[in-house]
This record gives structure tokens, C-alpha cells and sequence, in this order.
DNA sequence: TTGAAAGCGCTACCAA
DNA sequence: TTGGTAGCGCTTTCAA
């Protein structure tokens, strides 16, 4: 080392290629090549021949030109707003599962819920001829959304990439995504029944956002319970807010502040449901005797808050494989173009009947 | 629907190229080429004849073909035995940010500790001739190990990809392969300085394992630290475990059920400080009253257990950050073939002096 | 069972 | 500013 110019990794100036592997094992392209495709058409002894002579050169073959000539990516993209929490991690590992079990790859992007990017990347795994592209999680569906998925399929459609809506909804009609989402709305609704069972009229609904793909059907959900019951809809009080424990934290307080009356708190996520068990401990409450609490997607850290929350689950593993199944699998395809899998409520300690009047 | 013979996505047949854009804007093959490659030497006007061709055609450039020619993939290939926790998330999303900043593709793939997974997706990403291959997370490090290492390297180094290990020691002498990691080591250390200076003595220590790279050398540290105050390192119960909640629970009650004597655990992450505050808690034993409890890693939630909990800071955003750059920028690489980023301890509420004996 | 050669879609070189 | 064309590394006919 330091001395020499030639330093550096191995075959420093041009990589091995098919070419000096046959020429090495002194057989033509076309048998290295049936080698490695192995194709079996190929004399053992040959073969062996090849085998080493792509050993010795440290051959590996070009996957760039072997989907060239082969027509096609076998990549799978999985395009999520941000890779974090329990949820994305079963979803994408459901994902990654099966779309190792096809032979595929899978690849991750993060869009950070910026529509430039999303496209970006659209774009960019269509021009790496991926095998399907997962658009995946909540999103605000307005038009906008609308005419921004018609555009993907029609730019993938044309690269013969497929798109998959995965944990969202079908876009309305004339373009004919496939979709794979979970049942929001029977969630928010057992949630609320659950509450509304437990003897609560007034509950605080924190975190909702009535455009938004998932937290939306979950409000709706809310509502049915609500109406279901013979209740008056107005009692289900409406606390405007984001995603965040921070913004469930701010959202609890506020509404405690004004004093509502509320003796309960459906969360839109379990994420929003910590912020807001934060703030009720802070304002000197006890959950569940003076206010239950519930949450959505049941990440595996709820059961060890206290008290453990009662939440809805969320079949993330689930959603994940069969997305990847009807992504990859033109069979399942055709029969799923819309399946929505269904919620569990758990009941745990952090819900109870409200304190006596 | 139903009838027509040629229904399907647009241009069902064959995929339009670059030659048919060409064809379809009247220029030369070259010219188009040269628009996509975003080269300066087209006219205005010609420009937008081709590109005007290509949308009508639906063509978007082959990332293949680009690759075959352009000598290269634009992949960063990230790859870990699981995608779970909030560590996880904040070092992928840093390595993922910092590889779309140099306009490359981040790709995930998951081992599941599986050291065959490993081998077939390294070899994969060799095949597509990916930037860079980092190698992520704790691992037990034992020859074997190493040796892996050293193939990995030959093999990668052939295509010219570059292997990285990241959150990971070097592998001793011989492969030079850069390596950016955080100090498992002080961070072990000063979480039972802490301890001990709290007036504590024996500690059970649980979850670690010597030969793993990041507990055994928190282990190593925790020693250390006995070792300054001048205190017998005996002292430092050992309870072998694994690396989960359900782990941590058992380890503590079978050391709580053994009467050790202990008063004050360090866990060698924070999803074993999880399980181990259930088990003490199933003990009937208060934290930090009875029994001090530390983590390692700081994950989100850590902060909204009751009591909170005092653990050891990670910077996983930055050691992905950093893995990226090296990875990527040849520069950095150079001037950084090792680099240890520090860990912080962070005091909240789980820990306390021990009760009165 | 093996070999020769024609592309796959693109870029980059050299000429015009 | 544009066009012709030789590969990039591979698979896959078609012949031998």
C-alpha cells in the first residue's frame, strides 16, 4: 500500500463481462450465457468450465442488461409519505415479504407528502420499467388527487408498470386502479359504539381530518355510531388537528380548557391517542375514571402506556402481502380490484364507564 | 368492456422508444437523445417537437438501457434484518434523504437475520451494479462474520459497488471498509455512571450480549464504568436475554424471583427497558422508587411511559446522513474511513437513588 | 450440446 | 445544431 499507481479495488480499469468469462472458459456467449440463466441445456462438465471462469474474474451478471433484453424491471416500489411507526413497518415488511417470495426487489421512497416528489419518483420507477408501483397510506383526496393518480396510471400503464392503491381508497370512477385498504370506518365506528356503550354521550374527537383517506371514514364511522344509537351527532365534539403526538397534546388541552363537558376521547390514531393522554394526565386527570380514551392501528407500544389503550387494529401485515399479491400477480389482479380488509377493536384499560354525574 | 379483442393498457404491443419519438418528431435518433439527456445543444423549438413526440407516445427513457451505457445504477441499497422502530426509521430516512440529494435510489432490503438473505441480496445489488451497499445494524461479529465481510467486499468491489458498514465497528484489519458507527461504548458507560453515582450497586444488566456490536460493547462500558468508581464489577448482575419486550419481561422476573438483590437495571435498549418495566411492575415494584430503570436508544415513545424513561441518545438520523455522504462522495470517503459518533445520556424519570436498605 | 449473430434502448463519438 | 453509427452486456433465435 501507498507506494504503487495501480492501487485500488480489484479489476480496476474495465469490469468483467460475459465476453471474457466465455473467452476464459473457452466456450462461446451464448453457452456462458446459458449458465447463468441456467438454462440446462448446458454439458455439467461446461458448465463447471464457466462457472469458473466467472469465479476467477469476478463476474457477476449485468442486471441493467438482462432487463434490457429481458423486457422488464422486477422491482416493486413502495411509495409512502414518511417510513416511520410500527404501521408502516408490518405494511412495507408484508410488502418486502412477498415481493421477495416473487423474486422481485423491493424499493422504499418517502415523498414527505410533497406532490413534487411523489411525481418524481412515479416517473422515475417507470423509467426503471419497475413491476408495479404502491401508492401507499392516507392522502387528501380531493380532485387534485384525482387527476394526479389518472395521470400515474397513464404514465406507468404505458411502460406496462402497474399502480396499486395500497391502504387508500378506489379513485371514483373511470380509472381502474387496483386498491387494497381496511375497513376505517367500521373502526371508527366499534370505537365510538364501544364508548357510547360504556355509557359516554359527550366524546372529543381528536386528530380527524374529513378529506383525508384514512382519519376521514373514521369520523364517518364516528358519526353512524352516533346515529345508530339514537344519539344526537352534535354530542360528538370535533377537535380540529394533525397527526402528531404534539398536535393531540395541544388539541386535549385546548378542549379541556373550554370545558365541553366531555367524558370521553376517540383519537384518530394511536399516535394522536398518547398526545392526548399527555395532556389529560397534565391537566391532572385520570384515564380512564375521569376520561376514556381510545385510539387506531394498535401499535404494539399502546399496550404497555398506562393504562393500556383501547384501540382498533389494523391488519398492516396483511394489507401489505395482499397488495404485493395483487401487484405482482395478474390472476389475483383481476379478481381484486378493490378489497378492504377488515378492523378489530381491542379493549384494554384505558376505557370505562364516565364518572357519575 | 368484454368484447373487443385489443382493449388493455395504451400500446399494448411493443413500448415506444426513443427511435419512434425520433420518427414521430422528424428528427434524428441523436437529437432526441440529447433532449432527455437535458444537453444544452438542441434548438428550443426542436426540443419541443420531441417532447411534444414523447407525450403523445407515452415514452419515458429506459432506465436500463441508461445504466447499460452510462456505466452505472443510481441505487444505494440499505440493507438490515428488519425494518422496525423508530431507530430504524430515523437512520433509514437519513440515508434515504441524503441518496436523493446526489439523485439516487434508496432500496431496502430486509435479512431477517438470515445470513443467506444477506448473501443473495448483496450479490443482487452487485448485479445491478448499485452505488453503494450498506451493510446496517448490530450483528454478532465473530470470524465468520469477518470472513462474510471480506467476500462481500471482493465481490462488490468487482462491479464497482461500494460496501459501507453502517452502525457497525470496522472489521479488523486486511478489507478497508469504511465504517460509520456511534459509541455503543460510552454510551454503556455513562448510563450506569449514572447509575452508580446515584448510589447504586449491584445493577442487572439485561439484554446484552458480548459478542453482538452494539450490546457488547455497551456491556464493556457498563464494566468500565465499575471499573472507574472503583467498585467490583461483580457487582453488575448479568441476566442473558434477547433483544425484545417479551425478553426483557422474562429476564427481570426470573432476576427478581432469584432475590439478587439488585437495585437498578440498565437494559441494553430501550424495547428491553419496556419489558423490563412490565415484569417489575408485575412484581408489584415501583419505579425509580424501588427499582432505577435506564434504556438505550431513546425512541420516541420511551419519554411517554410512566415514569419516563432515562436512556442513552442515538443520533440515527445522523449516522444515516453520514452513511450516505461516505457512501456516496468519494471525497468523503477518503477523508472518513472510520467515524464514531457520540451517544448522549438523557436523565428523565425512571431513575433515582436506591430505597434506604 | 454448442456457436454465430441479431437485436434490446440508449449514449457518445465523429461528421456534416 | 443535427445526424449517422458503433457499441454497452446480455438473451435468444437459428444453424450446426
Amino acid at each position: 500500500m501507498g507506494g504503487g499507481s495501480s492501487g485500488g479495488s480489484p479489476g480496476r480499469g474495465s469490469r468483467a463481462n460475459i465476453r471474457d468469462v466465455a473467452r476464459v472458459a473457452e466456450v462461446s456467449v451464448a453457452t456462458a450465457s446459458r449458465v447463468f440463466s441456467d438454462s440446462s441445456l448446458v454439458r455439467p462438465a461446461t458448465r463447471e468450465k464457466v462457472l469458473r471462469a466467472a469465479e476467477s474474474l469476478g463476474y457477476l451478471p449485468n442486471a441493467h442488461a438482462r432487463a434490457l433484453v429481458g423486457g422488464g424491471g422486477h422491482t416493486v416500489a413502495f411509495l409512502t409519505a414518511e417510513m416511520v411507526g410500527p404501521s408502516f413497518a408490518d405494511l412495507a415488511s408484508g410488502v418486502e415479504q412477498v415481493t421477495a417470495e416473487y423474486g422481485h426487489l423491493f424499493m422504499l421512497c418517502t415523498t414527505h407528502d410533497d406532490v413534487e416528489r411523489e411525481q418524481r419518483y412515479v416517473r422515475l420507477m417507470g423509467e426503471q420499467r419497475a413491476a408495479a408501483v404502491l401508492l401507499v397510506g392516507a392522502t387528501e383526496a380531493g380532485p387534485d388527487y384525482q387527476r394526479r393518480v389518472l395521470g400515474y396510471v397513464k404514465e406507468l400503464g404505458a411502460v406496462g408498470t402497474q399502480l396499486i392503491l395500497c391502504g387508500r381508497p378506489p379513485v371514483s370512477p373511470g380509472a381502474d386502479v387496483p386498491s387494497i385498504e381496511y375497513d376505517n370506518l367500521g373502526g371508527g365506528y366499534s370505537a365510538t359504539r364501544h364508548l357510547l356503550e360504556l355509557g359516554h354521550r359527550r366524546i372529543l374527537a381528536v386528530g380527524f381530518s374529513p378529506l383525508q383517506t384514512t382519519t376521514g371514514p373514521r369520523l364517518t364511522g364516528a358519526r353512524q355510531a352516533y346515529g345508530d344509537a339514537g344519539l344526537p351527532v352534535d354530542d360528538l365534539l370535533l377537535a380540529e388537528s394533525c397527526f402528531s403526538i404534539e398536535e393531540g397534546d395541544r388539541a386535549v388541552t385546548q378542549a379541556l380548557a373550554e370545558d365541553t363537558g366531555f367524558t370521553a376521547v376517540v383519537a384518530a390514531a394511536d399516535h394522536v391517542a398518547i398526545g392526548c393522554l399527555r395532556a389529560i394526565r397534565r391537566a391532572g386527570l385520570r384515564v380512564p375514571e375521569d376520561i376514556s380514551l381510545t385510539g387506531f392501528d394498535d401499535i404494539p407500544v399502546v399496550s404497555d402506556l398506562t393504562p393500556a389503550l383501547t384501540t382498533v387494529r389494523v391488519p398492516f401485515g396483511e394489507l401489505g402481502r395482499v397488495s404485493a399479491r395483487v401487484a405482482l400477480d395478474e390472476v389475483e389482479r383481476r379478481r381484486y380490484r378493490h378489497v378492504v380488509l377488515p378492523t378489530e377493536l381491542v379493549v384494554r384499560a384505558s376505557t370505562a364507564p364516565p364518572p357519575p354525574a
